[in-house]
DNA sequence: ATGCGGACCTGTTAGC
DNA sequence: TGCTAACAGGTCCGCA
């Protein structure tokens, strides 16, 4: 499933693709998705050219004449831009079917996505209202974070997986940032002192921009709008390498569940 | 307010 | 080889 850099490496690869289009029709072909996909939308979104597309966190903004396209691409989400004569397989649920003769496919197996129309003011829509700040920007520091965790006992992991502490820091990301930080992920945030949160801004960051760099994560069935896997896998320090000697010191990485994301670290050099 | 567990759904993989 | 159980990138929701 889509993390940050996979989402952003989606909005890249379609933005050329669609932006100024006009969108002149929608299929719907399973309108069961996290939530039921509006019987309106077609005639709503009809005619209206694509002005702007933006990321915030996870989720795709698609700035139309009217209002804003809302998607988040679940667990199990893609985007392609694609000919309209490009097969239609299992689990295309939506298309966006512009003017000349390419659409814009949402595909999504586990059905955990939604795709939403918004009018008026979006970030004072529920789902993006309480949203903590982008962590690529210079809002998500050490300080903040480290504000933010006092007389938090919850697991650090669990504390930076909050999107409304920061948004986009999915359980692959949390796993490496931690181990690249050496911080223990079930350490109490609110027992963690403000230099190692701002080591661990600065792995975040690192880890999410070079994610982003080479093209997101592939797992099993995530590949790039283009259709290209991601390279970030050949990079991963701690998630999917349980039981394997630690890169930094040898010992052996264990795995646990910290709110029932699996997560693997050095019990040896994470405090 | 915070923290926790369950829920949503399908496909793939590990294990017997 | 075949069946079953466990697990997978997210996050919303309800309850304590």
């Amino acid at each position: 499933m889509p993390e940050l850099p996979e989402v952003e490496t989606t909005l890249r690869g379609i933005a050329p693709h669609i932006a100024g289009r006009t969108i002149v029709a929608v299929v719907v072909r399973d309108h069961r998705l996290r939530w039921p996909v509006a019987p309106g939308l077609a005639t709503a979104l009809q005619g209206q050219a694509i002005h702007s597309l933006q990321r915030r966190g996870k989720y795709l903004l698609l700035g139309l004449d009217q209002g804003t396209l809302l998607i988040h691409l679940g667990m199990s989400g893609s985007l392609r831009v694609v000919n309209h004569r490009f097969p239609v397989k299992k689990h295309d649920h939506v298309d966006l079917v512009f003017s000349d003769d390419c659409l814009l496919r949402f595909t999504d197996p586990r059905r955990f996505g939604c795709i939403l129309w918004l009018t008026g003011d979006v970030n004072r829509h529920e789902l993006l209202r309480n949203l903590g700040p982008e962590p690529l920007t210079g809002a998500f520091d050490g300080d903040y974070l480290y504000a933010r965790s006092r007389g938090r006992s919850a697991a650090v992991k669990t504390f930076i997986m909050d999107n409304r502490i920061v948004v986009g820091v999915g359980n692959i990301y949390a796993n490496e940032a931690l181990f690249n930080a050496g911080i223990h992920p079930l350490r109490s945030a609110g027992r963690i002192a403000l230099p190692r949160y701002q080591s661990l801004v600065t792995e975040i960051k690192a880890v999410l921009a070079n994610a982003i760099r080479v093209g997101g994560t592939t797992l099993r069935d995530f590949t790039g709008s283009d259709g290209n896997p991601g390279y970030f896998r050949q990079s991963l320090n701690a998630y999917g390498r349980a039981g394997l000697p630690c890169l930094r010191c040898s010992a052996t990485l264990r795995e646990a569940r910290i709110g029932q994301r699996s997560s693997v670290y050095c019990a040896a050099c994470q405090r």
